[in-house]
DNA sequence: TTGCTCCTCACGTCACGTGAGGTGGC
DNA sequence: TTGCTCCTCACGTCACGTGAGGTGGC
């Protein structure tokens, strides 16, 4: 359940704590074990843009709703960014196999022969693929807010 | 670093203790808590099979080096399955692309015009990917065996 | 000045690991 | 019997979240 937010914004920390009713220290302790990394004013003054929010959203989810601790949020975001890569990746090679394939073809029949190009054996099957956190089947309750 | 043993072997609880300096009540934890499915004899007993040594190595190496909790290790169980299946789709996806590739091409081609082929335009590029997990930023040390 | 920001220090609570204590089967 | 297993209960320690207290700039 996100909370509402408007785009390209930047917001004081004040604000943050306020739209996800978090403390004002847990985003400094967050940012000081390195979940977060918001820009700063010439002022000092933190800034957290809608990237940042967004990440603050994943981690509030694994910290409140699963009870994952920050050590474990650390690995979790960097194994998010590694699959989402991977995603990247992934379509980047069908899309290069889809048109190469009808490169070569076209090659190799040459442009009298358009009909000796027959379907596929088998449907391509693009794997689908989510970085969302499912739920968890340990038992241990997530911490309760204090 | 993995602890040396024999392959195809089964392992009572003592067994494992000694050999992952943990204890017993430890892997009775780590089983409540959903991480390890160790089978049972029939007198109940608890059955580590290598399999079961194998993954409790990846929880350990979470709990003990990188400090992760239970609900932490739960998540990332289950995200190295989802990278270890995408992986295993991206290589059969691959190795679908190769055969088939050539099939079309000399489907399209005919058996008179096998010089018609050409090298691809540029090498198929396979994502490498691994679901080791890497060290980590958080500046949260491990905690400490008690 | 007011209301924000920054920071450090400290404390309460909970999860995790472990020890004790009692049971039962090979 | 011995040495393992099973289980539950309980405790010490540490991480996490939060509050207080003092500073400084718009």
């Amino acid at each position: 359940m996100a909370a509402k937010r408007k785009s390209k914004g930047a917001y004081m920390i004040s604000a943050v704590a306020e739209m996800y009713d978090i403390h004002p220290q847990t985003l400094r302790l967050y940012e000081r074990e390195g979940l977060l990394q918001p820009s700063r004013t010439e002022g000092n003054t933190r800034l957290y843009t809608d990237e940042d929010l967004e990440r603050l959203e994943f981690i509030l989810n694994l910290a409140r709703d699963l009870g994952v601790n920050i050590a474990g949020i650390a690995i979790i975001l960097q194994m998010r960014e590694r699959m989402e890569e991977m995603n990247r990746q992934m379509h980047s090679f069908v899309e290069y196999v889809r048109t190469e394939m009808l490169t070569q073809i076209q090659n190799a029949a040459g442009p009298q022969s358009k009909s000796a190009m027959v379907p596929l054996r088998k449907p391509m099957i693009v794997p689908r693929v989510t970085t969302k956190v499912a739920t968890v089947r340990t038992t241990s309750a997530p911490r309760k807010p204090q």
